[in-house]
DNA sequence: TTTGACTATTGATCTAGGTCAAACCGATTC
DNA sequence: GAATCGGTTTGACCTAGATCAATAGTCAAA
């Protein structure tokens, strides 16, 4: 079979294997199918991805993934876990770019230069999906919206990041740390597990240096949250939302009249129990 | 002709007018030759590069190439001028999240959901090259050496901004602006510009946004710089960098003895002219 | 069940940068 | 050349969040 004829081949079967691949199940049995990249691929070309196959790899708590300096080969997708990427600075401190949980994919870093710009850690036991780039290329190369779907990817990437430089850059620690929690809850929602009540897996330091604070700040706002019966947190790590709407409101950024309420209600100096009236 | 033989043409020779565009120089002319997007194609393909032509669009400084919203269509090559790009918050406080200069690209932000995420916008009166998405794209599945280079342009942009949210996590007001001048001076080297003296098309607003400052302490640290003789600053927009090796090391952030000096010489009260012996 | 290593909370204090306000500057325009 | 206007500088003051330090959970290993 001549190379073209092997392409051909797996843009028709969808068999990655044909590429030299290892593999479990195929992503037609995966549950992140259709949070994954999948969703975007034309439906007439969707029989390619139903039994596309990956090789995976697990990871444990506290592993790197990859490291920034290393050549680049493969993009991950996250069947399991949680992650997290940083940038470190030529001075040692590090800044917390991004959280990984399943359905989501890392590595993108690595196509401009060939070579990883940041650290991918996972942050409890997880597994990921390895999805070699070249293969990938050559598999888009037969498969159209393969590619088109991989540009909508990147360049979702890139207005993700837009946004979180907007709220590094004009919010304050609250609001920081609200659009933080809402952003968790609609990507559990999204994966069917409750949007109001999750395990927080990276710590206070963690989620400080991904919004700009300090880890004692995050810590009071936390507080803060819970004292204005927003939230709830139990053992440090399990959060309830207890009301998603005033959390919004919270951050809608008081327009002006209804949610001065919320928004004051846990400012610096929590004001007792005087929530409702004020 | 049919539509796959058009293709194919235009592949072969480059010239998009095929796809029914209009046209002034091509990309062959193009001072921005090598900076755009043309240096990672691959050299046996470069001959479509070299004819590839782009219809023009002239913006007045002050005016929006586009708008957060609009539909998606094209991609912006800066051909001359200056630009922004900022995002808008629900409640109205923005944020800039880029400066381009010719020979860099606009508008990936939309490549995702089909519209553009943030506003473009004129700094002085400027010129692009509109490439259609569309026929990039149909392009590039005929040249393939061109989509893995638009994903990595795309790629850079992430990395870009990853940096962008480093500095806005975890760096102080001197630093930030050190490394915004830093990042123009490489720049404008690249493009066979002064690397030590150029003007700054954006007012010390626009600079405080993209830096998460207030323009009050761009100014304040501008001053500081002149001060410590490091930059000197004429009309307020015409910037000359005195010493670029101290201001890396400014940086590089006192890793503990020499640029501790240089540390110090524009921390918030300037010690006279004590500069040199400390 | 104790020990030890993390991690998180909480309080007291400090400071970088924000806020407010006045003055200044250079470029138009009348 | 007076007046206007957008941008910039500068000073005085204030505050959100950083820093420092002590305490207290949490969890896993011994």
């Amino acid at each position: 079979m001549s190379y073209d004829e092997c392409l051909s081949r797996i843009a028709e079967t969808g068999d990655l294997t044909a590429l030299g691949m290892s593999v479990a199940d195929g992503c037609g049995a995966c549950s992140s199918r259709g949070l994954c990249w999948s969703a975007g691929i034309a439906s007439d070309e969707k029989r390619w991805y139903d039994n596309l196959k990956f090789t995976r790899r697990r990871v444990k708590r506290g592993e790197v993934l990859y490291h920034m300096g290393d050549g680049f080969e493969s993009i991950f997708a996250v069947r399991s876990g949680f992650f997290k990427t940083r940038v470190l600075l030529q001075d040692g401190r590090d800044h917390v770019t991004s959280f990984r949980m399943n359905g989501e994919l890392l590595g993108f870093d690595g196509i401009g230069s060939q070579t990883y710009s940041c650290d991918a850690i996972a942050l409890e036991d997880s597994e990921v999906c390895i999805i070699p780039y070249q293969r990938l290329m050559q598999l888009a190369a037969k498969v159209q919206s393969l590619g088109l779907e991989l540009n909508r990817m990147l360049s979702r990437e890139i207005v993700r990041e837009q946004h979180l430089m907007a709220l590094l850059g004009t919010m304050q620690a609250n609001e920081r740390v609200v659009t933080f929690l809402l952003n968790l809850s609609t990507r559990f929602k999204e994966r069917h597990y409750s949007a109001t009540r999750f395990v927080l897996r990276m710590t206070r330091e963690e989620i400080g240096s991904y919004l700009g604070l300090k880890l004692e700040t995050v810590s009071r706002v936390l507080g803060r949250l819970q004292a204005a019966k927003l939230i709830q947190i139990e053992h440090s790590k399990q959060v309830t939302l207890l009301d998603i709407d005033k959390l919004n409101n919270a951050i809608g950024r008081e327009a002006d009249a209804p949610n001065v309420v919320v928004a004051m209600s846990f400012r610096r100096q929590p004001i007792g129990q005087s929530v409702a009236h004020a």
